[in-house]
Order: structure tokens, then C-alpha cells, then sequence
DNA sequence: CGCTCTACCGTACGACGTACGTTAAACCCT
DNA sequence: AGGGTTTAACGTACGTCGTACGGTAGAGCG
């Protein structure tokens, strides 16, 4: 017995069904989050899954169709509180803030969401329920349309900026060449910049805050005073 | 005479200063503006420049190198109203319009600032002038620090929202058929995306007025009623 | 005129997405 | 149980990308 096999590869053929679509969206969205968007490769994904590079194929028809699959996995999980349960006005900002944290718990993803060329049905569940919130707090029909696009956007620019600031000041060492740079600025040409220096250094670090800061001001100018 | 040369080849070898690095961010930022992020290759680069690929590599490190000055020459050519010529209201409106402009006129230089990890000497004249107007406008030093980041983020945000629309909603197949899918939506399930849809459709359409609209909200959260 | 310097270039390598054809695992039907 | 069919998984190959490396020629200087 124990005749010696020949040297077997590395990676024996997988059997028949060891691929689905699920597994696959869940080892895309794990190699995002976890190795960045730039990591985010046919191949990568394949060896992650214990597969040949082509065995994907069989599911997807590509690495746009698994990105699109991706997108609208992560937007169907966003975190919304229970309908009707307050004022318009606290309950909208709750869904912003789900929102915003599915973007900053997955900021790859936003990358890949932001990279792409946009297909249509994106996060409808979302929209439908900050439009039908927006019209509650006493918005007309074009206004509330205005409104929900404007947080989106300050949402996702928001989301996206800290993400991009996050992964930089992470280092001490960039915080502190910052840090440098803007003492090393000319006082007479930018007066304001050197003079706010440490109040900007200290927005920077708190992004959640800085989010609701902004959200808060967007919200009180869409609706009116509280 | 008429000696038969040898077939040669399509582009002889280009004099010797050809190239300097404003030629080369000049070509880069046109290829972006032309034929987007993903046409911007080192390869059609040179092409563009009448030169062989590697000629480029001489004046820059690489193709982050190129990017990093493309965003830099981009942001130094903000247009910015006079300073100091009226209510600070107005003219951090007009230096907002300003900068949502640029990035409206670049959308694959916005694109690409966005994609690239970020390094921190941005839009410096920009800030700068922010802070200034904010502060005179009655801010604290804090708030006028978040009220900045908050402006830049809406901006950006809103800027590569509606390019990334503009880009999709060009195409008359591809507005009917978000139409289409808006009308197919179960009015149950989605009740104010469905009775709010011909809005929805008109406020995607004028893609500046949106941002304004968002604008005016935003600083009207941020600096108190007008 | 020859020397040197360096801006330009040709080639090549590894990584990427994926078209194409092959192979073998599972299921079905006798 | 055995043969046939289907198709998920795979290997190979092509064209693209960024760019390392070494060669070459054109301009300036002695």
C-alpha cells in the first residue's frame, strides 16, 4: 500500500458543486474589506475560494457582473431603523447614518461603487424610504426628489473622504508630515489655514462626528429650523 | 535617386527635447478629458506626445507620479471670485461653484483623485479661502473647521454623483429603460419612489441646479438662517 | 573632431481580464 | 451496475497593462 502517489499539485480539481453565487459575493466582499479594491483580483478571488481562475466564469459573466453583484448585496444590507417610529426629521437622519456606516465598514466596496459606471437600481429601498420621510416632514413633491439626492451625495462624498483620509492617517508618520506641512506654510498667503491648523488637525480625527456635524447642517437647511 | 529607403518605421526617433513635463500634464489631463480614467495609459500617453513609451519615464517616477501632478495643475486652477468683494455668504457660494466646476469640466481627473489613496497638499488656496470666509462669516474656530471638510465633501460627492449620471443618462436607451424600471416597481413595496418618480427623473436632468439647491441647503445649516 | 551626458527608445517580464476548448464529476436512464 | 449526457471546474493562451533594464543617438562642450 501507500503507493506513492505521484507529486500531486498543490490544488487538487475541485469537486462539482463547491461554487455558488453566494460564495463567491462572500469571498469578493471579504478580499474588499479585507486586502483593499486594488487587491480585488479574478485570480485572487479564485485562489481564495480554493478554485481554478476559470471556474468562476461558470457563475458570473464577469468582473463587472460580480462588482454589480457586490454593490447591490452590500446596498440590500443597510441598517434602517423601524419604520414610523418618530419624528421625520430623526428618523431620516438614522437612515443617512446606516448609510454612511455600511460605507465606512466597507469602503472598497464604495471605491468599486464610485469607480463604475452606474447601473439604475441602486440602493431603491434606501430612496424610497428617505422620499417617502422627506415629503412627511412637509417637503413638496420636487423638493423632497432635490433633498434625497443632495444626501446621497454629501453621504457618499462624506464616506468616501474619510475613508480615503483613514487609510492615510492610520500612520503616525503621515499625520505628522501633515502636521509639518501646514506649520511650514507661509502665514502671510494663507493666514486662515495656519491660523486653524490645530482645529483642522482635530476635525480630521473624529469622522463620525465630522459626518453628523455636516448631516445635521444639511438636514436643518433642507427642512427648515428644528 | 529616390534610393528605396527600408520601410521605416512609422515614427522615427523624436529630437531631443521634446518632451518636459508641462508637455506631458497637458497631454495626460487632455487624454483624461477626451477618452476617460480607463483610456489614461501610459501607452496612449506617449502616443499622444509622438513618442515611445518609456521616453515619459524620464521626467516622472511613474504613472502615480503623472496622476499626483495631474490632480495638483488641476487644483491650482480653481477659478475663484475677487476676494473679499461682498458678504461672505455669496462668496463661499461662488468658491464652492468654483470648485464643483472644475471637477465637473475633469470628471476623469475628479475620478482619479478619488481613486488614488490621497496625499495631503490638496487644494490648499481653496481651504484656505474656505476658512477665511467661514470665520468671517461668524463661525467658531472649530465649526469653521468642520464647516469646510463638510462643504469639500458635498462637493466632491455631488460632482462625481452627477458625472457619473451624466456619463449614463446620455444615452437615450438607457434613461427609458430606468424609466421602465421606475413604472415596473411594486407602488406596495415602494410608495413614494413610484408616486415620486416623474420628480425623480426631472431633478437628474439638471445636474447643476441640483447641486445648488444641496449648496444653499448646506450653508444654510451651517451659518444660520439668511 | 571626439567625448560625455542623458533624453529617448526596444525589449522583456510579470500581472491582469478573459476567450476557447478540454476534462472529469455528478446525475440519469436503462 | 454500466454507459451516456451534461456542465462545473480547469489549463492554456492572447492581448493589455505598468515598468525595469540596457542600448542608442543627438546635443553640447572641450
Amino acid at each position: 500500500m501507500s503507493v506513492t502517489q505521484p507529486v500531486r499539485s498543490p490544488r487538487r480539481r475541485a469537486p462539482r458543486n463547491t461554487l455558488n453565487p453566494d460564495r463567491i459575493l462572500d469571498a469578493a466582499i471579504g478580499l474588499l474589506d479585507r486586502d483593499g479594491a486594488e487587491a480585488f483580483t479574478m485570480r485572487a478571488l479564485a485562489e481564495q475560494l480554493g478554485v481554478g481562475t476559470m471556474a468562476v466564469y461558470s457563475h458570473f459573466r464577469g468582473k463587472d457582473e460580480i462588482s454589480d453583484a457586490v454593490a447591490q448585496r452590500l446596498l440590500d444590507t443597510i441598517e434602517m431603523p423601524p419604520a414610523g417610529c418618530g419624528e421625520p426629521r430623526a428618523e431620516l437622519r438614522e437612515v443617512c447614518r446606516g448609510l454612511y456606516r455600511l460605507f465606512t465598514e466597507h469602503p472598497s466596496a464604495l471605491q468599486l461603487l464610485t469607480a463604475r459606471p452606474q447601473r439604475g437600481d441602486d440602493a431603491i429601498a434606501v430612496i424610497d424610504r428617505m422620499l417617502g420621510l422627506l415629503h412627511r416632514a412637509g417637503l413638496s413633491r420636487a423638493d423632497a426628489a432635490y433633498a434625497h439626492v443632495a444626501l446621497m451625495q454629501y453621504t457618499v462624498g462624506s464616506a468616501l473622504w474619510n475613508t480615503r483620509r483613514a487609510r492615510a492617517l492610520c500612520r503616525e508618520e503621515v499625520r505628522e508630515r501633515v502636521r509639518a506641512k501646514l506649520e511650514a506654510l507661509p502665514p502671510d498667503r494663507y493666514p486662515a489655514l495656519v491660523s486653524l491648523a490645530p482645529e483642522l488637525l482635530c476635525a480630521q480625527d473624529d469622522a463620525g462626528r465630522q459626518y453628523e456635524h455636516g448631516l445635521d447642517a444639511m438636514l436643518q437647511g433642507l427642512l427648515g429650523a428644528s
